[in-house]
DNA sequence: CCTACCGATCGGTAGG
DNA sequence: CCTACCGATCGGTAGG
């Protein structure tokens, strides 16, 4: 049978996927069911297809949404009239923030990307792959302005990604230390690790 | 039928191992089924079940090994006489390598072990817990000692292993440097990030 | 090590 | 939004 998309079929499906966000961080993509998630939201398994299309559509939308955010950020930086070291310490800043305040879906996006379906795998790739080719960027002119040591580019963008990730850790604790202190201690460490 | 477990069994069993680590790395482990498995190591899936007991058994051998490997470099290190900044780099050192090494089994120990069954995953849990402990004590001395900046401990721990999971991507791209260049500038980066 | 097969669970659909 | 259900696939076993 045919729908209409209304307002109320938009905020239900926005529902679902926070739901299913939150589910598979806790579970795993592959391991989480449509059953779990019906639970989740309270309703049966098949009514959750009253709103969206497949379990594969709410994966790519969390991913996609993430990337979002980070291309127009990305965006706004390069722009910015500031030394490279400066753009290096918002862009860590941002990454730092995002996952401490919109952390299933930035982890979803980062560790169960690869179960996106073709089409959306490859392109999903390789917007991962130009957002860290502009990352590296950024970096490299910090070199060549003498701001930032003579290190690799490359690896210095994998460390750094990754090095936010292990907020994850810290979600999943008893938040010994608050998200603030977090970002300092984070900062301080990544910083002094790049700066000459 | 009761079987003796022979020397061919165990080598065999090794082979299995092996291949389901490249395979859970590759997939995923709920994803990776036992039907793929058996197309790796050339027999039918049913007779898989003549060398191992289970796939979780598969999963269970692969984490607790690499945790031994851990953990025993951990004991040889603390009981070295030797700076807490040396120390740091040993540890430092060691991990990049076994990720450089031992890749497939690492990762997916890194990875996958939320997949154990219970009662292995409280142990592994514990194991992990009480490795980063004993982590962040050698970064505690050393800030005491003066030679590593003030910062968190346990926040430095995290970023620290995490960041060495950033191998994971250069593992998986056409090693645009060497193995040596990658363990200098991460060294480079990681070690001077907390050196005063 | 293989053939044959089982019960459980999966994502998803039909129809109301 | 629910009941009822489908075909596919899963981990694993029996028996030889």
């Amino acid at each position: 049978m045919a729908r209409i998309q209304t307002d109320k079929d938009i905020s239900r499906k926005e529902v679902i996927i926070k739901a299913s966000a939150k589910l598979f961080r806790e579970k795993g993509y592959k391991a989480a069911s449509m059953r779990d998630l019906a639970v989740k939201v309270g309703v049966e398994a098949a009514s959750l297809y009253n709103h969206i299309r497949s379990k594969a559509e709410l994966l790519h939308d969390i991913c996609f949404d993430v990337a979002n955010v980070y291309f127009e950020h990305m965006s706004m930086v390069e722009t910015m009239d500031a030394a490279p070291l400066v753009k290096l310490e918002v862009l860590l800043r941002f990454h730092i923030k995002q996952m401490i305040e919109n952390f299933e879906e930035v982890y979803v996006s980062d560790r169960e990307w690869r179960y996106l379906a073709e089409p959306y795998l490859s392109n999903y790739q390789n917007q991962r792959r130009s957002y860290r080719k502009r990352f590296a960027n950024v970096i490299q002119q910090g070199i060549e302005q003498g701001q930032i040591s003579p290190i690799d580019a490359s690896t210095a963008v994998l460390i750094l990604l990754h090095a936010i990730g292990g907020i994850e850790s810290w979600q999943r604790s008893t938040h010994k230390i608050s998200g603030e202190e977090l970002e300092e201690n984070m900062l301080t460490i990544l910083i002094h690790g790049v700066k000459k």
